[in-house]
DNA sequence: ATAATAAAGGATAATATTGTCCTTTATTAT
DNA sequence: ATAATAAAGGACAATATTATCCTTTATTAT
């Protein structure tokens, strides 16, 4: 479905909004290690994340780190997906046509596309605050045993 | 979603299950010209699904080619997802967790299961011959342009 | 001001995927 | 039997993804 690099985006940025404040921030270490990701790899995804702040936001330094805005919060799943360069996936056709479109539909065209509007209308709605509530209820995961 | 060789794959065998039988075989070059697709890794993905006869069957030497039983035409779209080794895509934690478990679900499990169920059942439930047959209306397609 | 800190960014390596080419093997028509 | 044909299979090249390391830059505490 999604790649390595856009799983571990989508579980760091909920771990980010679940413990982080602009008074607590939280380091890279702390956060490969909350979702179970190479650290150096999650340091370039984070560098995308936090690119014109468009998801989270950093500041170097002693007691630097990541966190994010209470507006921030506010945006969707979809778009940590798309600021990842994915959200190609949103609007693709399932057997690889160039485009999806109802001019040229695939033969699984008319069955997909229900199906796929519920997931995108998902990842558009939820947001990444009700995913870090959901981490604090505790009977949530984000990261392996 | 998929890669790049399931959406072949799976275009190629609603080609197969289009045109040909045991009688009216399809050569490589015919079926990647087809579905707009690179010819040697064609072959490969052909290859893959030739395997044991479990989707596919091939004959070689003159007027060979590659043709589907009536028998495998009853075989579900996700049984062609199977055979190219990305069933596991039906299964998969959204988030990347190692397993999607009821136990350990991540904080998009509860929302994004009943979608993915449909997604398995639609490709579960769907035949190659029905898609052969939408091809045949005319007003479905597997290629480009 | 200086030193310590932590992210940003560049370079590179390892691996997987996608794509191409060439030789071998099986089959069929002659 | 022989030659022609078409898939099977092996080898390899190009590209993309994943992962690691090292240097630079910004920030803060002292
Ligand atoms: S054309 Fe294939 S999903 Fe729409
Ligand atoms: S645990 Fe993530 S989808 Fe089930």
């Amino acid at each position: 479905m999604f790649s390595k690099a856009t799983e571990y985006a989508l579980r760091a940025v909920i771990f980010i909004a679940q413990k982080s404040s602009e008074q607590q921030k939280l380091g890279l270490a702390e956060i490969a290690d909350a979702i179970h990701s190479p650290q150096f790899f999650t340091a370039k995804i984070l560098q995308k994340l936090t690119l014109h702040n468009q998801v989270i936001s950093s500041v170097r330094g002693p007691n630097g780190g990541f966190y994010i805005t209470d507006a921030a919060k506010q945006k969707s799943v979809k778009s940590i997906v798309e600021v990842m360069g994915e959200g190609e996936l949103f609007d693709k056709c399932v057997l690889g046509l160039n485009r999806c479109s109802e001019k040229n539909p695939c033969p699984m065209h008319d069955q997909y596309k229900p199906i796929r509007e519920d997931f995108v209308s998902l990842f558009d709605h939820q947001t990444i605050e009700e995913m870090a509530q959901e981490m604090n209820s505790g009977s949530f995961f984000i990261r392996n045993e």
